[in-house]
DNA sequence: GATAGTATAAATGTATACAAAGAACAAATT
DNA sequence: AATTTGTTCTTTGTATACATTTATACTATC
């Protein structure tokens, strides 16, 4: 089918501005850390080095602004923005809110198509964990959160969530490289789908909370040691 | 002293890029229902319009479609976000998780004199009905819930917050405008005051939501009423 | 008369040019 | 020697020019 090739062309070769590709390459960047935090991103240099205008770096930097990625100072320009441990609290104080409120949602919402997806994703986690394999470990992860986002069936909900998940990136989540947390997290995966399953709006609210708990507490130490490395 | 006299001139004139006052131009634009769901953003023509050149808008557009207010095609350009009854559905329900999560912070952090300065705030809201003055009605409302913002101590929910209730003037809320709704918010501002000064955060979370939800029956007959009128 | 094709116009995407503000450094004056 | 002033250089803010794509309208042909 003609109709067809022409979508999987358009796949392969999807178009996109500049723009996006700067705004992508840069946040990955500041999420990775590449550029530390204060580092001043000046356009010309940004510009060169990317083999692009000044234009589509600042529109890239206008969005990275409003994602609060970057600081502005007029006149003087961007810069990555600090992180301190104040705003890795209140990022998680919301995310766990906001986490509470999705599984509230799925509970009242999933269906059993749904429970079955879920369901299969925990398996294949799991199976991630045994492979070692950190990569597909990290996408088994995301592919499980996301179907329980999708579940809420609010897509402003999604999108919130998934930019805090992306900004916990930066907040150098080497989570998932613990041994013991690996195994400790296909328990509570098990334990959320249950309590999905069972509508059991507390029990997967006070699963959620502990898992971001944990999360917070061991980020905190990374972040801790980090800090104390730089100064 | 000429120190002073320098900052308050600073204040009177403080610079602002063009790409910022061609966001917020466009922001109200929208907000007010000027600029129509739907309706293409054309960077000529607006650029002619506001005197300015493409550049500034441009920069204004990516900022825009990162609060989601415009969508982007790709090559064709900006057009103002639709606006369905499920976005508005999804939105005041992340509204009543996030306000909900916010008075329960207060209930934990509020201070003593925080406590005065709502009590003064609704107070004046008081006042403001009595006045029978609209725009200084909506200030009063506006500072009143600023205040519990700030009391939950997360700059990151705040910023949430602010955002969610600029939005909620897309969905023409001309809610101040009925007297019966009026006096009753008197009494909710009273009641919430209540919950947080006695740190009863059930209460203060019923209140909430009864008061959101009420606003969203309010604007959702607009909308109806807005929706069939335009078909 | 309808349709297809081409040409023209208009809009976006990108690059570059120009203006102005700010920082850094050097020189002069006290 | 220190401070201040002036100059230059860098960088942002803004405008404009160029390229590419898409929409539109007109003409020619069936």
């Amino acid at each position: 089918m003609a109709k067809d090739d022409l979508a999987s062309i358009m796949k392969e070769y999807p178009y996109m501005p500049l723009r996006d590709v700067v705004f992508h390459t840069l946040r990955r960047a500041i999420m990775q850390g590449d550029l530390k935090p204060g580092e001043r991103l000046m356009e010309i240099k940004l510009a060169n080095r990317l083999g692009v205008s000044r234009t589509p770096i600042r529109e890239a930097i206008r969005m990275l602004e409003l994602e609060g990625l970057v600081t502005m100072i007029p006149r003087k320009g961007a810069q990555v923005a600090e992180i301190t441990e104040k705003d890795l609290k209140d990022v998680l104080e919301v995310r766990i809110g906001l986490e509470e409120l999705a599984v509230k949602f799925v509970c009242q919402r999933i269906n059993r198509q749904q429970l079955e997806e879920l369901h299969r994703a925990a398996r294949s986690f799991e199976e991630a964990v045994r492979s070692e394999d950190l990569t597909r470990l990290a996408e088994a992860d995301v592919n499980f959160h996301d179907l329980i986002y999708k579940a809420t069936g609010n897509e402003r909900l999604v999108q919130l969530l998934n930019n805090i998940r992306e900004q916990m990136y930066r907040y150098r989540v080497e989570y998932l490289k613990d041994e013991e947390i690996r195994s400790s997290l296909i328990q509570e995966h098990n334990q959320l789908w249950e309590a999905l399953k069972d509508r059991d709006e507390k029990k997967a609210a006070r699963i959620t909370q502990e898992h971001i708990e944990r999360q917070q507490e061991y980020i905190l130490e990374n972040i801790m040691a980090a800090d104390r490395k730089s100064e």
